[in-house]
DNA sequence: GTCTATAGAGGGATAGAC
DNA sequence: GTCTATCCCTCTATAGAC
């Protein structure tokens, strides 16, 4: 049934235990970012041995890609990174973005770790980061090079500024959200940022 | 004429060497983050053994505090976090600050790698973070507010909301500039987000 | 003030039993 | 698929010689 050799049943149970290790391996390495993690420390968390650990992952570099991929993955149903610009809709699903990663702390806690780790030259997910912030930040200039055609650009915004500081307020609310989470509410602080670039409501 | 019975020789001697290691150790930090960079790493760039360093700094931690309070040192200088709110002049000291940044990357980098990994509750420089935050965002909505109060904010601006997104944007521009420093000119970007707030010339 | 030597902890990866 | 045992590495800090 499942076109080849190994029954179904043992698939699953190896998928389900990939999938706690990941899960364990973003606790940790968003706490700890990825040089200092270990994953003896990941295998604790799920009750395993650190080698019972590298027989689903062969190595700690190949765990940190399987989460990035996963998260990238994530992102890519929320965002649509791929398809056509999108102008207003782009900025309103990044809004939405920012709402949800504020139930995630986790995940923010994960790519703000990372992102630093990775501007060292040296890191293993350097070049993932360089790729990704290229797509975000082009996907926000776009939208609202989209915006600007349509009129809905207030008077001397300049798509590309705008793009780019869209996604470093992100990134900045994140680093003060995560040193004291009550001290602001990173959505609300985002539209207040985006709104006076508009003529339309958000 | 030092006021005490060691030679002054010695001391400057000692006070050169610390010196030395104090900016070894910055380069180090920046790079390799404080839980990853090693005292070892650092005691190499000055052509000194480990334990020799340890002589300068009781611990590790003990040089990353001196590097902190050093570097606190050297924003006061530039910001007077601590004298009257200032209004406009301290936005244009905040643009200043940006543009200093861009000619020392060591020195970005440092910070953005350090107030990641210091979101952790159990960093050493966790609580360091928290008060610096407090203390910048704090000076940022202060200025704001004294500017609203002068008739030089737009109209809808939040003297909060603005100071936060300022501190966030050049938080978030820094992440993108040490991917990619051609990329963008932080303090040109800084500038075009705070132009638009204001009802005067920056 | 600087060194060598070493203690003692912790890390990643591999070998091989079950 | 998971374990134990082990190898070999790196790290911080200390002790003690010079």
């Amino acid at each position: 049934m499942t076109g080849n050799g190994k029954p179904r049943g043992a698939y699953a149970k190896t998928a389900a235990r990939r999938r706690e290790i990941l899960e364990a391996g973003i606790e940790v390495f968003s706490s700890s970012g990825f040089r200092n993690g270990s994953i003896r420390d990941i295998a604790d968390r799920v009750g395993m041995s650190q080698a019972g650990l590298l027989h689903h992952f062969a190595s700690k570099i190949d765990l940190l890609t399987a989460i990035l991929e996963w998260r990238d993955h994530e992102d890519r149903e929320r965002l649509d990174l791929q398809g056509q610009p999108k102008g207003l809709e782009a900025v309103r699903s990044l809004l939405e973005l920012v709402e949800h990663n504020s139930r995630v702390p986790g995940l923010v806690e994960l790519y703000c770790t990372l992102s630093a780790e990775a501007t060292s030259a040296d890191h293993p997910a350097h070049q993932y980061f360089i790729d990704r912030y290229r797509t975000v930040v082009g996907y926000a200039v776009e939208s609202f090079e989209l915006m600007r055609q349509r009129g809905e650009l207030a008077d001397g915004v300049e798509p590309a500024s705008a793009g780019r500081s869209m996604i470093a307020v992100m990134d900045g609310l994140q680093v003060q959200w995560l040193l004291n989470r009550e001290s602001l509410d990173m959505a609300l602080e985002l539209r207040h940022h985006v709104q006076p670039l508009l003529t339309v409501d958000l």
